[in-house]
RNA sequence: GGAGAGCUGUCUGAGUGGUUGAAAGAGGCGGUCUUGAAAACCGUUGUGGUCGCGAGGCUACCUGGGGUUCGAAUCCCUAGCUCUCCGCCA
């Protein structure tokens, strides 16, 4: 969510921005909205005034005949009141509707265009030059009995899966992996819930209603499945105010992720791919202002670094502004080879999103003077585990349809290779 | 799941329906004293919204929501959370 006043003072700016995300939003029509609810804020508190001024004429004694008058007069105030409040409702409610629409401003150094716009930086690894016919992670899955697309998809529906043998011990490996590798990092390690309310979904930029949702609701609650542990991570600071002395406050948590994933299916989504549930280590920071844009570059090298050390060869991208996101003012994504598919699949996403999902969730910075600031936001993936399953099986598989595991991971597994068993 | 107790400002903790935005203490900040510190003493000390160029004004906030009333921290209803006891349970 924007500052209404910042949107007021930079209204052009603000309709450009939207364009060049290509989302529908109306800054006039919220602007317009925020006006008339100052108005009738105004008449209601002068109204106020006068109801509270009037009731402190009847704290003393007061001859019979007086005080009735001052009781009619009183009944009138209210009446009048509720009437204002009942409209001011009205509008905040629309108002809100229509401002939660607004994205977030953008950086001038993201491209602007769709999803085919987003700018290759650079890649780093080598992609291997195959002596044979690379089998996709699904055959692999297979032949190894490491993955079990049809028990998931009978017990509990489809794109649904299970790991098995070394699969299984793979996923609590890299999870491992990834928590120590953000702990020695200085990041704080957690392990989250995996529901959350639909409050707090909100505050982080999500949708949990409605068509366009991602997310599992839970029946007569307002709880949701989590979609990722970026929403009970930035949470945790929602309605808080932090001491700058605290700061940044460095997070890294373990969730399950659950996403109703509709309509998306297809080639492009085969296996692992794109699936219902999904384990992920995610971080989270929460940073000043004038930290944050160097803190996206910290966490995409955090991120580089991982994918280096595991010998996976990937991509960076810098993304365009039609494929932000809301909340997000800037975002890299990194890009695994991924030899099934013949191309770069995501496989990470850090995004600077500012104030924005501060403002909502009501996270302040208390500055040594004593001045207080909305916080900014950062979010990355450290090991989203089913992708990087596909990478690893991908990348490290030999003629045989063995599976080396990279040489990082084997402290973490407890073996190097992964045998065939059919 | 059942029974009970509670939820007040940074913290502890008062608060008869009408000068209560809220006593008192602690803490924080500023100052006096001191070579320095402590102690003592003095002063100061919440947040949001809105109006105003500004000084400042108005308004709201005693867990959230609703109600009663001319007037609610105070009464009623409801939700949440915390604590104690019981039941169940990995």
């Amino acid at each position: 969510m924007l500052d209404p006043k910042y949107i007021r003072d930079n209204l052009e700016a603000v309709k450009h921005n939207i364009l060049k995300r290509g989302v529908k939003a109306d800054a006039t029509l919220v602007i317009d909205l925020y006006n008339s609810r100052n108005k009738l804020q105004f008449e209601i508190d002068t109204l106020r005034n006068d109801r509270n001024e009037n009731a402190s004429k009847m704290k003393q004694k007061l001859p019979e005949g007086e005080r009735a008058v001052l009781i009619e007069e009183g009944k009138n105030i209210k009446v009048k009141v509720a009437e204002l409040e009942e409209k001011i409702k009205e509008i905040e409610l629309k108002y809100t509707e229509e401002a939660m629409k607004i994205p977030n401003m953008t950086d001038s150094s993201c491209p602007v265009g769709g999803e085919a716009d987003s700018v290759e930086l650079r890649k780093e690894g080598v992609i291997r030059n195959f002596s044979f016919k690379p089998k996709d992670h699904v055959e692999l899955g297979d032949i190894l009995d490491v993955i079990d697309f049809d028990s998931g998809a009978n017990v509990s529906g489809q794109k649904f899966y299970y790991l098995k043998n070394e699969g299984a011990l793979l996923e609590l490996a890299l999870i491992n992996f990834g928590m120590q590798y953000m702990t020695k990092k200085g990041f704080t390690p957690y392990l989250t819930p995996d529901i959350a309310k639909a409050s707090i979904l909100e505050g982080i930029g999500f949708n949990p209603r409605g068509s366009e949702t991602n997310i599992y609701s839970i029946e007569n609650t307002d709880q949701c499945l989590v979609g990722t542990a970026e929403i009970t991570l930035g949470g945790i600071y929602r309605d808080t105010i932090i001491d700058e002395s605290a700061l940044p406050v460095k997070m890294a948590g373990f969730s399950h992720c659950f996403r109703t994933e509709a309509g998306a299916s297809g080639q492009a989504t085969k296996g692992l791919y794109r699936v219902h549930q999904f384990s992920k280590v995610e971080m989270f920071v929460i940073c000043t202002p004038s930290e944050s844009e160097k803190m996206l570059e910290t966490l995409r090298e955090i991120e580089e670094e991982i994918y280096k050390a595991l010998g996976i060869p990937y991509r960076v991208l810098n993304i365009a502004t039609g494929d932000l996101g809301n909340p997000a003012y800037k975002k890299y994504d990194l890009e695994a080879w991924m030899p099934g598919r013949g191309c770069y699949g995501e496989i990470t996403s850090t995004s600077n999103c500012t104030d924005f999902q501060a403002r909502r969730l009501n996270t302040r910075i208390k500055d040594k003077a004593g001045n207080k600031n909305i916080a900014h936001m950062l979010n990355g993936t450290v090991i989203a585990v089913p992708r990087v399953i596909i990478s690893i099986l991908e990348n490290y598989q030999n003629e045989d349809g063995t599976v080396d595991i990279p040489e990082i991971l084997v402290p973490f597994t407890g073996f190097s290779k992964i045998t065939r068993k059919k």
